[in-house]
DNA sequence: GTCTATACATAGATAGAC
DNA sequence: GTCTATCTATGTATAGAC
């Protein structure tokens, strides 16, 4: 899926690389609909395991950055992104998924800038949290096509406001 | 391709909503990812030149903010980005419209941070451009699976941050 | 559980009439 | 330029043996 696309991920080459034959597929799956489901499930219950402990670190703001830079992980969401928008099952559990990655993200969000300093009405938590792990992830999905322009750019920016919010504390800042 | 995924822009659902027969579709495309290039190109021409446009208005900023929140672009764009991580004649297209429309925008946005006295060092213009393209993309790529938390929140601080620079002039603002 | 075999739909693409 | 007809590959899914 991640190689060649959702169109790719069949029942055929999904039991010759599971060293099985096609119809067992069937056997654990009803349709290929449920198989993906399953696939984004389990991913994300492994995501948001990892998630939820790279954000109880020293610099929670810093590692939501590192974590929402992984190109292969970005190269699944943009996949399921485009599955989702065509398959109501799969809709669903991206939905579901993207909400609960957005709670711990913000809920690490509010810890960190409420111990800096930060006026959190002025920056609410949950629109930082979007600015962080969404560059990020843009810029993931660009370097996917070969895009680089600004890149650099981008990133010695939020290295500047990290190093800045990591320095902080207690002491409000702009 | 938009409504269905480009798993759905079949060569007899093309003809058919053309009002054609499916062997004509070969008559003018070579092959399936021939017309997908064309689309995408024919397609990035119409949006570059509303771009350009748009970015020549008072507040490009602003534009450039709602240029990017096209829920319906940001659609077909999700789609072409699926593509092209599996396709290279794709890929090479997007890559070029991607990094044409970069540079327009960072145009627009350097015109505009300079009129109004910002230090360009600091804040360099394609990296503003990026973030600013990038996240009204994102909170149309969330809408389209329903997703919704810390969009409100996300738009508000984007509209403050417009707001501040369409009325600073030659007044350094952070 | 895993297999073989197969039904059935639909895809991309081509040949050749008009 | 547009059509009919067709080839071939491949997809989802099922039946039934072991």
């Amino acid at each position: 899926m991640r190689d060649d696309g959702y169109a790719a991920a069949t029942s055929r080459r999904i039991a010759t690389e599971a060293g099985v034959k096609q119809a067992l597929v069937y056997y654990y799956f009803p349709t290929m609909d449920d198989l993906f489901v399953e696939v984004l499930r389990t991913g994300a219950e492994v995501s948001l395991e990892r998630m939820r402990a790279a954000l109880t670190e020293d610099d929670p703001l810093r590692s939501l950055w590192i974590i929402n830079s992984d190109t292969r992980l970005s190269a699944l969401n943009t996949e399921f992104m485009a599955l989702a928008n065509h398959r109501k099952a799969i809709r669903a559990e991206l939905k579901a998924y993207a909400e609960r990655v957005r709670d711990i993200e913000t809920a690490a969000v509010t810890v960190a800038l409420r111990t800096r300093g930060i006026d959190l009405n002025e920056y609410p938590p949950v629109a930082i949290s979007m600015l962080i792990a969404q560059i990020a992830r843009s810029i993931c999905n660009e370097e996917a096509v070969g895009v680089s322009a600004g890149h650099e750019q981008m990133r010695a920016l939020v290295e500047r406001y990290l190093d800045r919010l990591a320095g902080a504390s207690s002491t409000p800042a702009s």
